[in-house]
DNA sequence: CATGAATGAGGCTTCATTCAT
DNA sequence: GATGAATGAAGCCTCATTCAT
């Protein structure tokens, strides 16, 4: 589950850094950005004062949070890309397939990107100001880029978008996981999905106001 | 601002109502849904005792909040109908064009379904609870629904849609409205609305999962 | 009720007093000694405004309940006993039987008792400082003190006790007053009466500690 | 002081634990039932936090106060009845002797029935709602039933009283306890215990209203 | 290192009292 | 005079964080 490496540490420490992680993004996801350290800690089944052996403070740990799910979905998302790229039968259009699955982000990636809405605006500046969570906002952003390259090349995404385009309707998309989990939600997600797919299969009817966005624009946001 | 009366109130009583909610639903759009009642009475110029003495507690501000926002959202998009109905040049696409309008909501709305998002279970809950709240978003709905079948009936809006995927899409639109104010996020959204209008008028190319949501299936969510 | 008189006060204000007064009363014994004022007022039919006018603060009011109440019982109790004086059917033992009435405080008399244990230190102190009564809890232990002469006089009452110890037992009884009215807790206060009295009947077994008690003796305390 | 034992708890907690109930039952007694949370932690010398986490409100710490008290009491009780029954000199009389004891209660014993007059409906409530101190209560009741019974039996205890009469006449005298601690108090409170004791011995002249109470009756209050 | 007890600042709410209408 | 709105100090409780065991 984790994807950064600690050298100096302990086989049981590492253990229980694994775990909080992963106790604690549970938790955020059943009970939002509130849940006290001491639920998180008796949770994980460790004392408090470990949980703040591991992380010095609760910003510390959202990091580690956000950091560890980013980093999971990242390395997740090239190895998809790689058994893609290996596909030999895929037919045209595969630049637009793996545009496609962009936009069907793994259900740990949407939770943490609506965290990241829930979080407070302190929280929310401390998860931005992280390199390696910066780190992998551009990796991802340089992969969107290529893909959306490739898609306009093969001519199946209209021209007049850009990667802070796409950026910002998945993130509109994963928005909206609701709390609970019901198969109405999913539907309503996979629906509104495949209409957003649509507008950016679309020929432009109207001009789009402004010029393409780039994720360094949606980014100076 | 304020769009319910209550009548006997005495006048600088009502000001001081008015101000309140006002300033709290600021004070929820620049800050979250946490903010202290004591920062929010600071904000607004009174002591604690009078923001208790005309909302209970925090819930009863909250919920005033939302109901508030609603009401003059509802109030205003009916104006605006109104108007609509009476321009006599508008070409055909008429109704489309009414349902363009609905997927741009007033920055207003747009907080308030943010806020939505936000404010943890018990809030959410209690706002869903209230009767003012229920009436308002059930008129909506009703709207909404009319809209689309006349839009479907003059064939510009594609028919595999109900009155919940376009709420949904309206939703998502506007979470995505972030705390900055910059006008980079006014034209990120503007974009991405524009291009779900763009998914929402094709022609359907694979066919959606499941069957047209109507706003009671996402409220059954 | 009240038995004090303020000369200079318009009739309508002189009845907002009394009403005040009756309605705390009626409040503490219902529902203890922390009534809000807001409450009491509102009870009362008249706004705070209107209770503070009358009287300063929380303590004048409650010295005044406390006042009103130990004068309209003194009353009561010269009343009745201008008429026992008067009654000359009554057979020898006529001492003891208006000391019997002594331990028979009228349900207002019990009220009010019970309420200068339950209020804070302060109320209580600020009770026992006011000029009327101490006046009256004077004139009844005067009373009481008379009442006592005649009844060992006659030979009715055992030598070895005084107006203090009578007093003090009197305050007991009173104090067995619950917050319910069970007509169980009646019947157990009237048991318990007729057991001190019967105590206070007896001829002394073994001596009592000390010596006879004076009011002025609990007074110190 | 404390009779309860919580296996699992840390010497120095359980020391906290100790030392605030010590000084809350002290407080309470001084100051009366409102006495602030802040004000208890600061006397025990902790902080509120602690209090917090050993009673997790108010209500718990009241709750500990009484059921340990009333431990301390009974198993004091229980040491001295004990060695009575021991004791083989005693005269005949035996029975009466301990009912004299049973209504000398404890310095300690005093003061906690004292708190139970002056706490309000819900603290009073959440009292009776303990099931270690139902327990208490009800093995203080059986007790005394025996003993009244031998004292019956033995011809010292008048036959028209039930245990309930004398709980009652107990529990009056121990309300009778001032916040003060002069002597004076103490001699009034003997001298009244003497008097009540020779009217529990006396042959009955006038019937007692209603039957012999039990302490069941008493509960049903 | 792990544990969980202790700390105290900070948020929510109530209510005595004051003051404008 | 009467009214009830406004004020803010004070109490209850929670939880992030520190520290002794």
């Amino acid at each position: 589950m984790t994807a950064e490496v600690r050298p100096h540490l302990r086989a049981d420490a590492r253990r229980n850094r694994d775990r909080i992680i992963a106790t604690a993004t549970q938790a955020f996801a059943d009970d939002g950005p509130d849940v006290p350290m001491e639920e998180i800690a008796r949770l994980a089944g460790v004392g408090v004062g470990t949980l703040y052996r591991h992380f010095p403070d609760r910003e510390a740990l959202v990091v580690a949070v956000v950091r560890d799910s980013l980093a999971t979905s990242l390395a997740r998302a090239r190895a998809a890309a790689d058994e893609t790229a290996a596909d030999e039968t895929a037919a045209d259009g595969r630049a637009w397939d793996a545009l496609v699955r962009s936009l069907s982000p793994s259900r740990e990636l949407r939770l943490t990107m609506r965290l990241t809405v829930l979080f407070s605006p302190g929280m929310a500046a401390a998860v931005r100001a992280d390199p390696a969570i910066t780190r992998i906002r551009r990796e991802y952003a340089e992969a969107l880029d290529a893909l959306i390259r490739a898609a306009q090349t093969e001519g199946s995404l209209r021209p007049d978008v850009g990667s802070g385009d796409v950026a910002h309707l998945l993130a509109l998309a994963a928005y909206s996981l609701s709390r609970g989990l019901g198969t109405t939600a999913e539907i309503a997600f996979d629906r509104a999905r495949a209409i957003i797919l649509d507008g950016l299969r679309a020929r432009p009817t109207t001009p789009l106001p402004g010029h393409p966005l780039t994720t360094t624009d949606l980014a100076a946001e």
